[in-house]
DNA sequence: CCAAAGGTTTAGGTAAGTCTAACCTAGAGG
DNA sequence: CCTCTAGGTTAGACTTACCTAAACCTTTGG
């Protein structure tokens, strides 16, 4: 009923409507690499089964089902993730990919399986949250790294899992889910950030800083 | 380039092979469901790719490429088959299902990785041997349990990995393969088999006594 | 109120895998 | 050795699932 190319645009369609809602079609075409009659053909068989309420001209909202198959497989995909990494030792720029594949022919007995192994995890390997098994998902707080002024700290809270090239540079210098860094200082217009990870200096890219999100580190931790 | 299907076919091929050679499309046809007519055009089609050779009317047999496609993608199977039982306990009548689906989008990476966790295996859950990674495959030698006469003791060699609930029975009766048995006696013509395992009888349908292989036990162990 | 940006419709294409029905072939029995 | 039939093949068409180009329609903002 719910083919794989389904699965792709729901998912596709969850990352977009963080930003806007209701997603328009042509920003869903663009996201996805289709043409603008694709996107509106798929919509519309989408709204057939009730997964999307798709209004002409303005774009697409989740129905209630449609929010929870795309939290479903958002939920495989990360489970897989972390799965992977944790069980197989995947290193953390492959398990994207491996996790595009498996995610649509995971059964959920196997994923209840992965997760009661993994002791019901709250994120994956990149620090997205993983949704819980009732389509419930948190998302904490946190910003992008190309907003953030020079000479503060922060703590590492998510990248993004579908650039691998990133995500190994990523490695090698430490900045994974968790990692203190302090952003020392921003070259002028779009160029590169120098960071310290770890006591060493480092410079991030102007486009890789948009993918790596962030929250301030408290340096006095006295209540109010 | 090999299609899902053309994997399902190369792998119902080498299952036929092992009992009649070359295979008739006929035979193919009716293990999977399709007409004749269907097959004879994916046969083409695989003797295209040079997986096959394809003779009009007198069926197929494997390349070397082909049949170590073939073993390749039954390796996969196996594998994850004992992958899912070991690591994730999933029962043994439920591992099949899954590996049918998982066995098309498991990568060479994620395979590797799985089998060094399991060091190596040389058998699935049901006692199928797992082809090596270089395509060499050696099955012990057994026969079906329905042609054993009674008043002999056997071990469970292996069992038919595709009808599960069959599986479920032979868990609760603890046939699982190594586990020794007794042929007590049969009832005649298709009637059923009379089996001791751990003590217990228990009675075996003939039909399913078809899917038990066992090789005889060795009652004195002198050298000659 | 009108233009252009954005979105939709229509019509059509491709690819993979299947089937039906008509036809051919091999080989066994008369 | 010929013929009949079971088995196998061919041709053609269908389905499903997806995609596109190009023409057309709508919305929105100046």
């Amino acid at each position: 009923m719910i083919s794989q190319a389904m699965e792709d645009y729901l998912k596709a369609i969850y990352k977009l409507q963080q930003t806007i809602k209701p997603v328009p079609t042509s920003a869903l075409a663009e996201h996805m690499g289709f043409s603008p009659a694709s996107v509106t053909n798929m919509c519309k068989k989408l709204a057939e089964l009730n997964l999307l309420h798709y209004e002409p001209y303005q774009g697409v909202v989740f129905t209630e089902a449609g929010l929870q198959v795309a939290l479903e497989i958002i939920r495989h995909h990360r489970l897989i993730e972390l799965y992977l990494s944790k069980a197989l030792n995947v290193p953390w720029d492959q398990v994207h990919a491996e996790a595009e594949k498996l995610e649509h022919v995971i059964s959920e007995d196997l994923e209840d399986r992965m997760a009661e192994m993994l002791g019901d995890p709250q994120f994956d390997p990149h620090g997205a949250p993983i949704p819980s098994r009732n389509g419930t998902i948190f998302r904490p707080e946190s910003e992008s790294l190309i907003d953030m002024k020079a000479g503060n700290r922060f703590v590492v809270v998510e990248v993004n899992d579908d650039d691998s090239e990133l995500l190994r540079y990523l490695g090698t210098i430490g900045l994974y889910p968790g990692t203190e860094l302090l952003l020392v200082e921003r070259a002028p217009f779009d160029g590169p950030l120098t960071l310290k990870v770890a006591g060493k200096q480092h410079n991030l890219g102007y486009q890789a800083a948009k993918s790596v999100r962030v929250a301030p580190v408290e340096t006095s931790q006295e209540p109010s």
